[in-house]
RNA sequence: CGGGAUGUAGCGUAGUCCGGUUAUCGCGCCUGGUUUGGGACCAGGAGGUCGCAAGUUCGAAUCUUGCCAUCCCGACCA
């Protein structure tokens, strides 16, 4: 017993942190608040990538790559974009380094002070529309549809494993078009897409919504989001799409001759998700005996585990799960197996468990002889005998089924987890208690959202799309109200 | 950045209060063998700047100061 997980009960923190670093997902690095990400957990990643980078094209987009460096001027162009970045900006002041003349090892060389002091990118909207300013002169130019995959930079105070890193990896798209309508309908409809994957490939179940004013991204006239929630109750936003009205085009100055001929500025938006997605989805799926990962983004949907005495049998078992190997493969289905001799089967069981592989196949001579296999499913944790006669049509099946189950069980946990409260009291006791998120009557005042988080810990996780409209009173100050907002304690 | 806790081999730890031979134990690792249906067993072996740096002392894992890192709780945030 060399990987003890501690209990989700125990300790939910320490939980989610054994997770990522006995399911060898991640490591801490030698640099504060950055982390290593590990081949496990960057199989991860490049999987989700792939899907969202065809989810992009899909949709028109076109990828490209901005400098990681940002000239300081520009990132004071936007008031409202500067404010939101500027307390947790990486600076770059110099460009050599030289041998310290008292013999301490190397030191910045101050003769090599930068004229203008570089960024490291916290985002890319400012180098990206002064690029944008050179590419857009006509309304045949729009709408300009890009994506980047990049590592950006925020010096935040507290990090945690892919939650909030110092530095981290995610795609930004920024569009622009030639009117506002567009320009929200590509917002939205990115916003769908981030839905779409959260649901149907991570299995995580979220909420569609606006932010209020106070939530919105720096620069943006309206910030929309994808919420979800954890299995302790806490909500986490796995994703944002900005429409930035004109006011990045008017800070760069970004116009374009529209049909009769006359300069406007162009409507832009921007939208992006991060490293942080493996955050979320580890912690609205996985249990106390490690991760539990959907087959549509697991790195190994299947492992084959041969249980043998003697070379003899090794031999046979050998022979019959290369059939099984070749006819997944042929379906596309990722699967390993693991004959390593090192380690005995009830070892490689709890490992890959730990792991969160999906599938688990177990093959005995005695299997064989009945003609059958031990499959065992992750998320149920239930084992059952599957003939070997199409045990690869039946595996499919069933990495189906259980793609479909985990989003089940985690939609009824979110469906569960949405309480109204019409009083504060109400409102705190479901905070205390089960948590999640709270429908509740709020007058639309940031002074009040102000004092609710002050007194609460819980935010306006956001406002949702198609929210139906009822008249109510603000839980907090009794004033009319003609909606309910989502509020929860997040991460 | 404030408050609290922790830091001894890859992991988990004893020893620290009250300084004194060669730093304890388990897991893991290496070699050989027996094993293999839920984290195997036997035998032998390797592995340590006791977080880092100064200081006190004849002598520091142990005492003092500073620093660093991680975790928890706040403020900030995807």
């Amino acid at each position: 017993m060399s990987k003890e997980i501690t209990a989700r009960s125990q300790d939910y923190a320490k939980w989610y942190n054994d997770l990522v670093l006995k399911g060898g997902l991640a490591d801490y690095s030698a640099v504060r608040g950055c982390m290593v990400i590990k081949p496990y957990g960057f199989a991860l990643w490049e999987n989700m990538r792939d899907v969202l980078d065809r989810k992009f094209k899909e949709t028109g987009h076109q990828n490209a790559y901005f400098p990681l460096f940002i000239p300081k001027s520009f990132l004071s162009k936007e008031a409202e974009h500067v404010d939101g970045f500027a307390k947790e900006c990486a600076v770059v002041t110099h460009h050599r380094l030289m041998n310290d003349p008292n013999g301490g090892g190397v030191v910045v060389d101050p003769e090599a002070k930068l004229e203008e002091e570089l960024i490291v990118r916290p985002t890319s909207e400012t180098i990206i529309w002064n690029t944008y300013r050179d590419w857009i002169k006509s309304h045949r130019d729009l709408p300009l549809l890009i994506n980047q995959w990049a590592n950006v930079v925020r010096w935040e105070m507290r990090t945690r494993l892919f939650l909030r890193t110092a530095e981290f990896l995610w795609q930004e798209g920024h569009t622009a078009h030639a009117t506002a309508e567009e320009a929200i309908a590509e917002t939205v409809q990115m916003l769908d897409v981030y839905a779409d994957f959260a649901e149907n490939f991570m299995a995580v179940p979220v909420v569609k919504g606006v932010k209020s004013p106070s939530e919105r991204f720096a620069g943006a006239v309206d910030t929309y989001c994808i919420e979800a929630l954890m299995q302790d109750g806490k909500a986490l936003q796995a994703g944002t799409s900005h429409f930035l009205g004109q006011n990045f085009a008017k800070a760069f100055d970004v116009k374009f001759s529209n049909k009769e001929n006359k300069l406007e500025y162009v409507w832009a938006t921007s939208w992006g998700v991060s490293t942080r997605l493996i955050g979320a989805l580890i912690m609205a799926h996985s249990d106390d005996e490690g991760l539990v990962l959907p087959p549509k983004i697991a790195p190994l949907q299947v492992v084959i585990v041969p249980i043998y005495k003697g070379e003899e049998q090794k031999a046979a078992l050998d022979a019959r799960v290369q059939v099984i190997m070749d006819e997944l493969k042929k379906a596309g289905i990722r699967v390993k197996y693991d004959d390593n001799d090192n380690a005995r089967p009830g070892w490689k069981f709890a490992e890959y468990e730990l792991q969160g592989v999906p599938v688990r196949i177990a093959l005995g001579a005695r299997d064989l002889e009945n003609n059958v296999a031990e499959v065992a499913r992750r998320d149920k944790k239930t084992k059952e005998s599957l003939s070997l006669d199409n045990l690869s049509g039946q595996i499919i099946d069933l990495l189906d089924d259980i793609q479909t189950s985990m989003f089940n069980k985690a939609k009824e946990f979110q469906q569960a987890s949405i309480t109204k409260a019409d009083t504060f009291e109400e409102f705190q006791a479901i905070l205390d208690g089960k948590a999640g998120f709270v429908a509740a009557h709020w007058d639309g005042t940031a002074e009040t959202e102000e004092k609710i988080k002050e007194l609460t810990k819980a935010t306006i996780r956001c406002i949702p799309l198609n929210n139906p409209q009822e008249e109510g009173k603000c839980i907090l100050t009794g004033k009319p109200s003609k909606e309910r907002v989502l509020f929860a304690r997040a991460y």
